[in-house]
DNA sequence: AACACGGGGTT
DNA sequence: AACCCAGTGTT
């Protein structure tokens, strides 16, 4: 058995030209210093480039050596962090420096294993700054990865399960060549960022257009498949109890086109983030405006309180012309009002 | 495995 | 508004 050594596979060789002439002209790419690289690395962490460039411009400036980053007091760091968000990456970069210092003398690491120790640094970083500096053979797989490579192979597996981080750490190392690994990665996380973009990606200038399969398929704005859709907005919904002396309760029928279609609620006002008192009374009133009821008193009494995680249900009394009327907020998460039991709401206020 | 962390751009 | 960004650490 032969072991073949320094090929490329295809859509490698592909990448690595398009990169050799489309690439941004970035400053922590004219340098193999890995201690530049890191800073750029935890800087980009879920952070575009356009947004991150000031700070690593004026973190080299501040602190040109790793030692300086070391020495230097913390609020110094954090003050250069501000506005960049994830701060606790500004207090893991003033550790990793003081740990470069102390346990590598001052010596930036290279190797994957070493840079995986430092705080802050993982798999994908360590990845980064040992393919990019010395090209250690360690495949990156970030969100342009993903992204890339679910749209290759017009991959079905989400992304943010067990089983697809591993098929595509796997699919990254394929086509990892055993030289040039740095360019590799760059042009593969390149590609993703400036041409097979999450939304409307110019797929006339890919450079691997003939092997996308996604793009054969037309399925290229389904891919990646995300399986985490626990996205919670909250709603919040006011809902009017207002009785009559014979103890009849205002109800109406929802409509199509939204939760609980069909279903009977009371009397609703309903606000995207919740209303403090005074901002609640202002809306009943409107509400009551627009019906034939006139609000006579304007204070409100807490009665209750639910929480169950982003769902909140707070009730109160005020008084509408002369008669009782409970208020109640119920804020649901998104990814539960079709299962939310507004019947059983209804039902308990009505004692049926 | 789920969640927190964050400001900002794009559609 | 939803989604995403050169992800990592904690529970």
């Amino acid at each position: 058995m032969i072991k073949t050594q320094n090929t490329i596979h295809p859509i490698s060789a592909l990448l690595l030209r398009w990169y050799a002439t489309q690439k941004r002209d970035l400053p922590w790419r004219n340098s193999s210093n890995a201690y530049y690289i890191w800073l750029s690395e935890i800087i980009l962490q879920q952070t575009r480039v356009a947004q991150g460039m000031p700070y690593y411009l004026n973190f080299v400036q501040a602190y040109p050596t790793v030692q300086d980053l070391a020495n230097a007091p913390e609020q110094d760091i954090l003050k250069l962090w501000q506005g960049l968000g994830y701060y606790s990456r500004a207090r893991n970069l003033h550790a990793a420096a003081k740990m470069v210092v102390t346990d590598y003398s001052g010596i930036f690491p290279t190797q994957y294993s070493e840079l995986k120790k430092l705080k802050g640094v993982g798999e994908y970083t360590a990845s980064a700054i040992a393919s990019f500096a010395v090209n250690e053979p360690k495949a990156v797989v970030d969100g342009n990865v993903y992204r890339v490579l679910s749209r290759l192979y017009n991959i079905e597996t989400p992304i943010d399960t067990n089983e697809g981080v591993k098929l595509f750490s796997q699919l990254a190392y394929e086509l990892l060549p055993t030289v040039h690994a740095g360019e590799h990665n760059q042009a593969m996380m390149e590609m993703g960022a400036i041409c097979c973009k999450p939304k409307l990606p110019t797929c006339v200038q890919c450079p691997v257009i003939d092997y996308c399969e996604a793009y054969k398929h037309n399925t290229i704005n389904e891919r990646p498949i995300k399986s985490k859709r626990t996205k919670v907005t909250a709603r919040y919904f006011y809902y009017l109890i207002i009785n009559d002396k014979k103890q009849h309760t205002l109800i109406h029928q929802r409509t199509a086109g939204d939760i609980w279609q069909g279903l009977y609620e009371f009397v609703l006002i309903e606000n995207a983030i919740a209303f403090d008192e005074k901002e609640l009374l202002v809306a009943i009133q409107e509400k009551l405006n627009s019906t034939k009821f006139k609000l006579k008193q304007t204070s409100t009494t807490h009665k209750h309180v639910l929480s169950h995680q982003h769902l909140h249900t707070i009730f109160c009394e005020i008084e509408v012309a002369k008669l009782p009327i409970i208020i109640g907020t119920v804020a649901i998460p998104y990814n539960q009002v079709n299962t939310y039991p507004l019947p059983r709401l209804i039902d308990k206020y009505l004692n049926i």
